[in-house]
DNA sequence: CAGCATCCTGCCTGATACTG
DNA sequence: CAGTATCAGGCAGGATGCTG
């Protein structure tokens, strides 16, 4: 039989029960650039220079880095439209969709943490 | 709770107005042990030792420098009892606790997407 | 337009040792 | 116990230029 290896009962497991997703989620989604290029693909599907030009600061290189990553991780479907001059659309993948609670969150306590600092720097 | 309308016909300036709370949002949590660090907090006032002892694989250079940014943010109260030896504890502030809803919303993504990854590589 | 190659830099991170 | 100092490596990320 397996060894259980989570007891409950120990607040120390159940920490570290707890962070265990929560790490997991954060190596998918680390970097920069990851979230806000969820953020702009989750207004309609986008080209890649449109992207570029949505995520401010972002180069080439990164967006085309982060981009590929996104695609092995299910996140961002790429689709290449064989016309002339090649068209290249990137949008998000119904899993990707299961992100929307992260990003609102995210973004409500950015905008909770900036009106703290208002207060607190007065 | 107004909605907060988005002009259809400006949909690029929509996307960057959300984006920036986003990325202030990712500024403060950056690097890969914020998150964590506040979630062991979450389960009560921890020493160092205790904090480093949660986090799984944190040092304690990172974990010193890791603090002092929570408290600079104001996300982590440093609190110096003057015993022998001195007793630091570090807890919660009130305002971190706002971060609940995006602790949240990663820890039940970072399983929704486990086993995503589980089905599709089946 | 889409996106890769190259180069470069700083920061994140780790390991070890040391103080009050 | 609660950190800081120092040294070092690697990788994320930026700048630029080039290809199909």
């Amino acid at each position: 039989m397996e060894n259980t290896v989570i007891e409950p009962e120990h607040s120390e497991s159940a920490c570290k029960g707890t962070l265990r997703p929560i790490r997991d989620a954060l190596d998918i989604l680390n970097g920069k650039w990851k979230l806000p290029i969820i953020v702009a693909l989750t207004f309609g599907e986008k080209r890649f220079s449109e992207i570029a030009k949505e995520v401010d600061g972002i180069t080439d290189r990164m967006l085309s880095k982060e981009l590929q990553d996104l695609v092995t991780n299910g996140l961002v479907q790429r689709t290449v439209e064989e016309t002339f001059p090649v068209k290249v659309t990137y949008s998000l993948t119904p899993h990707s969709k299961s992100l929307n609670e992260v990003i609102e969150a995210l973004r409500k306590w950015g905008l909770l943490h900036k009106s703290y600092l208002v207060n607190r720097d007065r």
